[in-house]
RNA sequence: GCAGAUGUGGCGGAAUUGGUAGACGCACAGGACUUAAAAUCCUGCGAGGGUUAAACCUCGUGCCGGUUCGAUUCCGGCCAUCUGCACCA
């Protein structure tokens, strides 16, 4: 008898969503958990399978945060700003507003249908005005504060289309589109500082709950170097040239520098420049690559020679020639480097491809090492001694290091500093679909922040999208919406064109679900402080970087402005894996491998569908699709569904089923915590099989049982609550079930033999039965089998294991 | 290239974190039920050898080496695959 899950899934979904029943209380007073998953863009395609993992997941500990006591708050909104809803509008002139009202609708049909706890009353759209009022309120603090600022940055530009590029749409180093060559262009942008978080960003995570290899990444991201600055100076000339180095120990090895192609020195001295043809045209190549391209180290170094001048190595005073190379990026350190090709791999091959001289400056303390550097770098830290160096001779690179700053800082040539590879956050998008930046300039006082009672400066309702011309936003064409007047002075100004990021948005919403309808503040005081800090953030492992960090990035700015109460928003991050097509590859469109929800739901329900979710594997790692095995899954649920063919009477669990009972609640609730959702699942399908087995179960283990599955599979056991146990209140607040330790342990235990590590045998024990008698059991047990052994020694581990060393 | 991860039967995976490798599921095979099929229920299922059947023996967790009474688990060195790399979200 297989259960009509259209029918069930439709009624109690249905309840839920018109009663509001998942929906977060007002009342401050309970116990609280907020849980958090990573809102959806809501994309043409519809729902992928993958987001569902991350859904069941933190729904599944949801539903038990309620069956514990908690007030949970685990809401849903949509990330709607973004490049594809506005290609598509190029394409199909159609408005983005519209085709991204009707992808929200799709998704949240879609969503309901799998029946979620989400809080919808709470629901929130980044591109809603009374949403992004508040994310151009928050823009406006950090202007105020002085972390916003204009700078110029490149940006990708198709000669073809005449318009700027997102990285996306560059492909292989020309425009998707229409094919031809993208180059970088210079323009001002707005810029966020980070940058000037990046110890707190790093220091911070010791007091966060995230997976550690979470916070690997993100600490490698921020990228932390201690070094020093070196002033070099230019040969005959008042110029100077400033690089940063982590090894300013190997000074005297400095036998030339490499500046970006982009340098600032390279116009500054043109005049002195004897070969400017030449550094023009090297410059003009580089402009074609992206900062990607040009650190790959197996490629082929490039460079060129700027002819004419010379820089000054401090310490040894020898004139040493200045190149240019796209291995220097402007965008760290200084923009320029003092190359010691005896000590860096990357100088050593820039060195050996154009004849640079090589000078040793470090050896081996150990003669066993080789270190030819005329062949190799020798880049060990560890063991080297410094050489060839004056006043560091002999000295280890760590005490080398500490000299030779303490000698930069008292001949101001130098100082120790710490760099990060963190960059600031180029915040300016030349695009029509996103949030307008609240900033109007004007001759006079510059740039004037609107004034806040005037929010949300509204998106104009457009009709002609394409970018502008010269990689200008499309809103530029817009004269009448462009042209206003200054805050400040009342005169004649004009309104910045460029809209935000997407991650504009996804910056702080969880900030917004605590309070959503709040137009005072971006959330009342009170829900502030009862909800935050979000207790679980789950999100994929692709935004450790970027989202995750602008995100604590913005937060810590709120705090510092007394907006929020704590120092971190997410007290706890885990990851999901990616969910792959059923050829192992990532799902897509044009590889045919793409399952669409929908169709899962219906041919096997939303129950079953959630079960395999995750069921599939580890949940943190990438899992390939299969529609064989969610058969198994439905299979399981219809299994449990005819239990009740089975059912006794019984207040009390059995005695043939208590142990598994205890055990099974001790493990489902663990594994729950520890996302270990694949164990939990076959827990359940190895209590079905002795439930089968035995052909009976009783209604205390049934409740027990469907209480556990509930988190999991709701629907069906909802239904199985009421129609079969008659129950009037539903699981979805009931108690979670409790178990007694001492219940959950065996008296009695098979004991493995082992000879040299190899099982041998087993023999029964009791728990902690004395280990005189145990040596007795394994030696009758197992000693025709010693025959022509000599017993060497005999290890006993406690109720675990009894391993003899024969020979 | 840099950074983070992963590698166990035909397949997805499990293993109390150093202690019986392969739980649970899929696929497959056999049986029961059925006129029959589907569904359902029951049984078997790493490889090789061995036995009428068992017992039993050997090998086996990407590769090479190490530590240990004992290694999927710890250490060193390789190889392969996946993800991110700042304007996709």
């Amino acid at each position: 008898m297989a259960y009509n899950f259209k029918e069930i899934e439709k009624k109690w979904q249905e309840k839920w969503y018109s009663e509001g029943t998942f929906n977060a209380k007002n009342d401050y007073s309970m116990k609280k958990w907020y849980g958090l998953i990573e809102f959806p863009y809501p994309s043409g395609q519809g729902l992928h399978v993958g987001h569902p993992r991350s859904y069941t997941a933190l729904d599944v500990i949801a539903r038990k945060r309620r069956m514990q006591g908690y007030n949970v708050l685990f809401p849903i909104g949509f990330d709607a700003f973004g490049l594809p809803a506005e290609n598509y509008a190029i394409k199909n002139h159609i408005h983005p507003k519209i085709t991204t009202e009707k992808n929200i609708n799709h998704f949240r049909a879609q969503l309901k249908s799998l029946g979620f706890s989400f809080d919808w009353s709470r629901e929130v759209n980044t591109t809603d005005p009374d949403y992004y009022k508040w994310t151009q309120w928050i823009f406006i603090q950090l202007y105020k504060h002085g972390l916003a600022y204009k700078a110029t940055m490149p940006i990708n530009f198709c000669t073809g289309c005449k318009v700027g590029l997102a990285n996306e749409e560059v492909v292989n180093g020309v425009c998707e589109r229409c094919g031809s060559p993208v180059v970088q262009k210079e323009k001002s942008q707005w810029m966020l500082k980070i940058t000037e978080y990046a110890q707190r960003l790093i220091d911070d995570l010791d007091d966060v709950d995230y997976l550690d290899k979470i916070k690997a990444q993100q600490r490698n991201w921020i990228g932390r170097s201690e070094g020093a600055e070196v002033t070099f100076k230019i040969a005959d000339s008042d110029e100077t040239l400033t690089v940063y180095t982590t090894r300013p120990d190997t000074l005297f090895g400095a036998t030339y520098m490499v500046v970006a192609p982009e340098h600032h020195i390279i116009e500054k001295l043109s005049s002195k420049i004897t070969n400017m043809d030449e550094v023009e045209e090297y410059k003009r190549k580089t402009s074609l690559k992206s900062d990607f391209e040009r650190s790959e180290l197996n490629k082929e170094k490039t460079g060129c020679e700027v002819k004419g001048i010379k820089a000054i190595n401090p310490l040894t005073g020898k004139e040493i020639p200045i190149w240019i190379s796209d291995y220097v990026l402007i965008t760290y350190g200084t923009g320029a480097i003092m190359a010691v090709p005896a000590h860096d791999t990357r100088d050593h091959e820039f060195a050996t491809k154009f004849n640079l001289p090589i000078v040793q400056v470090i050896k081996a303390n150990s003669d066993d090492i080789a270190c030819d550097v005329q062949k190799e770098a020798f880049t060990d830290v560890e063991t080297g001694v410094l050489i060839n160096s004056g006043f560091l001779n002999d000295l280890s690179v760590k005490d080398a290091k500490k000299k030779v700053i303490e000698y930069l800082e008292e001949n101001h040539i130098g100082k120790k500093q710490v760099n990060y590879k963190l960059r600031d956050w180029v915040f300016s998008r030349q695009r029509y679909w996103g949030e307008p930046i609240p900033m109007v300039h004007c001759d006079k006082c510059g740039w004037v922040p609107i004034p806040e009672d005037e929010l949300p400066l509204k998106l104009p309702d457009i009709k002609d999208y394409e970018p502008g011309e010269n990689g200008e936003s499309p809103l530029a064409k817009h004269t009448e919406w462009v042209n206003t007047t200054c805050p400040h002075c009342g005169g004649k100004a004009t309104r910045e064109t460029d809209t935000m990021p997407q991650w504009a948005g996804s910056s702080w919403y969880y900030l917004r679900y605590m309070d959503p309808h709040n137009d005072k503040a971006l959330a009342s005081k009170e829900a502030l402080e009862y909800w935050s800090p979000v207790d679980w953030y789950n999100g994929g492992m692709e935004h450790t970087t970027l989202h995750l960090l602008y995100s604590r990035f913005w937060h810590k700015f709120l705090y510092d402005i007394g907006v929020v109460p704590t120092k971190e928003p997410y007290q706890k991050r885990t990851s999901h894996g990616m969910i792959l097509g059923s050829n192992g590859e990532k799902m897509s469109k044009s590889k045919g491998n793409v399952v669409n929800p929908d169709e899962v739901v219906d041919e096997f329900g939303a129950d079953s569908f959630r079960v395999y979710e995750m069921f599939m594997g580890p949940f943190d790692q990438t899992a390939p699709w299969s529609m064989e095995s969610i058969r198994g899954c439905s299979k399981f649920l219809d299994r449990v569904w005819n239990l009740q063919t089975m059912l006794v009477d019984g207040d009390e669990y059995s005695p043939k089923f208590e142990k598994m009972m205890h055990r099974a609640i001790k493990k489902v609730s663990s594994d729950i915590e520890e996302m270990k959702f694949n164990t939990c699942i076959s827990t359940f399908m190895t209590m079905v099989n002795e439930f089968y087995k035995e052909k009976t179960i009783n209604k205390a283990e049934f409740k027990t049982f469907i209480q556990l599955l509930n988190p999991f599979a709701p629907h069906i056991t909802e239904e199985l609550n009421k129609s079969v146990l008659g129950e009037k209140e539903d699981l979805a607040y009931q108690k979670w079930p409790e178990y007694d330790e001492a219940k959950t342990i065996s008296d009695e235990i098979t004991l493995p033999i082992q000879f040299n590590g190899k099982l041998k045998g087993t023999v029964q024990i009791a728990l902690d039965e004395d280990e005189a008698s145990v040596k007795q059991k394994v030696h009758e047990a197992i000693d025709q089998k010693l025959e022509g052994k000599t017993v060497v020694k005999e290890i006993y581990v406690k109720n675990k294991i009894y391993n003899i060393v024969v020979k």
